[in-house]
DNA sequence: TTGGTCTTGTGGTCCAACCAAAGTGATGGC
DNA sequence: GCCATCACTTTGGTTGGACCACAAGACCAA
């Protein structure tokens, strides 16, 4: 059995998704409880669960028809990661293989504009004090690299990761703040974008990342104690195959 | 200034991360309602909330604390995605990288029971009588795919696209019901990936995803009237990797 | 043991307030 | 005519108490 609760929210779901904007008001509580004949107890019960959705947004006087983004939402995704050295590893590996597997498409949709500013956010990611600056500044990058592949899907998910890759690029940054080496490898990036060579830009890439590995590799071992040395993905190169 | 809802919402979730574990019953509301000294209704608010979110699993008797799984969000999230042209070949592009980026990976660490699943799979995706579960048991082989290559970041972000994912492969399935041809070529990626021949089965891949686009470039054209010839994706071809 | 009742605990809903803060408008001095 | 000020109104936040329905456990009879 549904409650009361569930079936005003339904409602008004689908009310909003027709006949509303974002940014549009929405009735006060007082009157959609008289509307909806129940009390305003009830309302407030199903407001609070459409505002926790990022449907609306409440205000002091009001709750408006939120935009759709979803910051709050990537906050509680974070959930899904934890500070393991699989998880680091997946993370590194997953952003190797997506932006290295879209650089073809940078190539063709990247514009003026996003190098110009992709380069100024790796400048900000030079002059950055703090670790946290550093890493916010080098997720900007990343985002503008994805950005400037033209792939909206490609983009939400990496917002999605937002919150986690940003944690994890601190957590980097912190052990040697080597932002010099970083920056000279997104300079690298940003002249074969701006050439729009493919190839290039692909090497480019794939050496950064390849750092990335290494360092990540020589932090893990050092946690874990052991001198293992780890290797995080299949050597790839014209040998791959098994 | 924060509301006391806020406050006590903070408290809990800070308190069910650090000393409850997945599928612990919270304390009643009144009890809560009584320890926190606010009313009864200010535990309700801040319980839906955590509810909307996932953290918490209401029951007829008592909130029991979530496993970390987000279905419910996924759907939110599903809002992101539209109809257009646009996004169903972002979507289709996004499959295309990581999946054949993955491919190394899958190699590497598939094991022989998720092969036979994957495999089962496949198998009922050819006995589907309607769209929906064709694009049900599509979804879950390509899923399979992804849980073979062992990376969880990536399969965290295949179940965030889960949604809208099945949503389009549906609309596919529903254009024309070629169950056969997309079975065929899964056969073959399963047997590129039972040899470990990560060559193969990025080849099988690939030639799979060229015939989704092809099927998809044509429905769009159809769909939009004009008769210009799309092309989804840079041509790769042996050329690109150096 | 089985099956049905009774009791009790719990969430769902409602009501009638009160408060604080944000908007609104009138008032009055300049 | 303009603007600061102050009272009033609106609105969300919070309260405490109440009632109901339902599920689970206790209890009892066949």
């Amino acid at each position: 059995m549904r409650t009361t609760v569930e079936e005003i929210r339904d409602v008004l779901r689908q009310e909003i998704a027709e006949s509303y904007k974002p940014g549009d008001m929405l009735p006060n509580e007082r009157e959609l409880a008289e509307r909806f004949d129940v009390s305003r107890n009830t309302i407030r019960e199903m407001m609070i669960h459409l505002e926790a959705l990022a449907v609306i947004e409440k205000t002091k006087r009001g709750a408006r028809v939120r935009t759709a983004d979803f910051d709050v939402m990537f906050n509680e995704l974070a959930r899904f990661f934890d500070t393991s050295s699989r998880t680091f590893t997946d993370v590194l590996n997953f952003r190797r293989i997506n932006e290295t597997g879209a650089a073809p498409l940078m190539v063709c949709h990247v514009t003026d504009d996003l190098i110009a500013n992709i380069r100024a956010i790796n400048r900000r990611m030079g002059e950055a004090l703090t670790a946290a600056e550093a890493a916010e500044a080098d997720y900007a990058f990343h985002l503008g690299l994805v950005e400037a592949a033209g792939n909206n899907v490609l983009l939400h998910m990496y917002r999605v990761l937002s919150v986690p890759l940003k944690y994890y690029l601190e957590v980097g940054k912190s052990q040697k703040l080597d932002t010099a080496t970083a920056q000279a490898q997104h300079d690298r990036i940003i002249t074969a974008l701006e050439a729009r060579d493919a190839e290039a830009l692909c090497a480019a890439m794939s050496d950064h990342f390849q750092h990335s590995a290494d360092v990540l590799a020589t932090w893990l071992s050092a946690r874990e104690g052991g001198g293992a040395p780890l290797t995080l993905w299949p050597v790839q190169g014209t040998a791959r195959a098994r």
